[in-house]
DNA sequence: TACTATACGGAACGTTTGCTCCGTTTACGA
DNA sequence: TCGTAAACGGAGCAAACGTTCCGTATAGTA
C-alpha cells in the first residue's frame, strides 16, 4: 500500500491541471511550459515532478476531457434518448469544446492519443455508438450510421468552433437535418 | 523595369515550393527549414533568399492552394452548376485538401491568413457565395445559406479528412443531405 | 573566353524551450 | 516541538530552430 502523497502536492496538481487546460486551450498546445509554470505560481520543477513530460500533461488533461464527454453523453441519454444527440451535438458548439480541440492539435503534432489512451479511446466509442443506437431506436436518427462516422462529425464541429468567424447556427442545422431520417424533415 | 532573375534562380523557386508543400501536408508546418532545404537538395540559404522568413514560405503555398480552389470552383460551376457544390464538397475528402489543411493549423499558431491574404480571401469567399447562389437558382441547394456557411462546412470536411480513421462516406452523405432542401430527400 | 552581377551552400549565431539538478522549504507523524 | 521524508523553486544545461553571413560557384553577356 502507497503512502497518500502530501496536501500541497496534491494541491498544486489540481491547480497545474486546471492552469494548463486554460492556457492551452486559449492560446494552443505551443506555449512553453515555464509560462504556465508562472501562471501557476509554482516553479518549473514542480510541473515535472507530477507530469514527467509536456506530453504527459497534455495528455492528462485530454483524458480528463474525454472523461467529461463520456459522462455528460450519459446524463443526456437518461434525461431524453430520442434527442441526446441533438442536444450532445448542439453542446460541443455551444460550451467549449476546446478540450477535443486541444486533441486535434495535439493529434497533427504527432501524437496517437487513441494509442496512448486505449482504455479512454474504447469507452468513447462505446459512449458514442450508445448515442447513435438509442437515438435510432427512438427514430430520430438515421439508421445507416454508427459510432465513428459520428465522431468525425464531432471531429468536423470542433474545428468550425476553433475557426469561427461567424455564427455557426446555419452549418450546424444542415448537420441536424442530414442526421435525420428521410421520413421526418 | 526590373531585369529577370537568373534561371537557376526561378527553378530552384519552384522546387522548394512544391518540396515544402508536400512535407508541410504531410508533416504539419512544424517542420524545420532545414530539413526542407535537405529535401529540395538546396541550403538553407536559398530558402531564405527567395522567402524572407518561414510565414513567408507558408503563406506562399496557402497562396497557390487557395488559387487552385478558386479555378475549381470556376470549372465545376461551368459544366453543372447544380451539382457543383456537391461535387466540391465530395472533391475535399477525395483529392487532397492538405493545403487548406495546413491553412488550419497556421492558423491555430496564430497566423490569421484572412488578414495577410485580403484579396484571396474576398475571392475565395465571392467563389464560394457563386457556388451556394447557382445551386440555390437550381433548386438543389437548401435557401437559407450562404457563402460563409459553406466555409464553415469546409473548415470541418478538412478536419475530418486529417483526421480520418475510417471512410468518410457516411459523414459526407450526412453533410450533402442537410444541405439539400427539404423538398428533395 | 573572360568578366561580373546574381545566386548558392552551409557553418555559425542567438534565442527559445524542454527538462534536470540541487540547495531550501514545508508538511506531518511522533 | 522536533526530525525527517517529501515537495518545492528556479537557475542552468543541452538540443533544436529560425535566421544571417560570407566565401564560392555559376548564369548571362560581350
Amino acid at each position: 500500500m502507497k503512502k497518500q502523497p502530501r496536501a500541497d502536492a496534491v494541491r498544486n496538481r489540481r491547480r497545474i491541471l486546471q492552469v494548463a487546460h486554460d492556457v492551452f486551450a486559449s492560446q494552443g498546445p505551443g506555449v512553453p511550459i515555464d509560462r504556465i509554470a508562472e501562471q501557476a505560481g509554482v516553479g518549473a520543477g514542480t510541473i515535472y515532478r507530477h507530469f514527467p513530460t509536456k506530453e504527459a500533461l497534455l495528455l492528462a488533461i485530454v483524458t480528463e476531457g474525454i472523461d467529461r464527454l463520456i459522462v455528460w453523453i450519459r446524463e443526456l441519454l437518461e434525461i431524453d434518448p430520442g434527442n441526446a444527440l441533438y442536444q450532445f451535438v448542439a453542446g460541443i458548439l455551444e460550451r467549449g469544446a476546446a478540450d477535443q480541440g486541444l486533441a486535434a492539435d495535439l493529434a497533427s503534432s504527432g501524437v496517437d492519443i487513441d494509442a496512448e489512451l486505449p482504455d479512454r479511446h474504447r469507452a468513447f466509442h462505446h459512449a458514442l455508438d450508445n448515442l447513435v443506437a438509442q437515438g435510432q431506436r427512438a427514430g430520430t436518427v438515421r439508421s445507416d450510421i454508427d459510432g465513428s462516422d459520428l465522431k468525425a462529425i464531432i471531429v468536423g464541429l470542433q474545428a468550425m468552433q476553433q475557426h469561427r468567424e461567424a455564427h455557426l447556427d446555419a452549418p450546424l442545422k444542415i448537420i441536424c437535418d442530414g442526421l435525420r431520417p428521410p421520413s421526418a424533415k
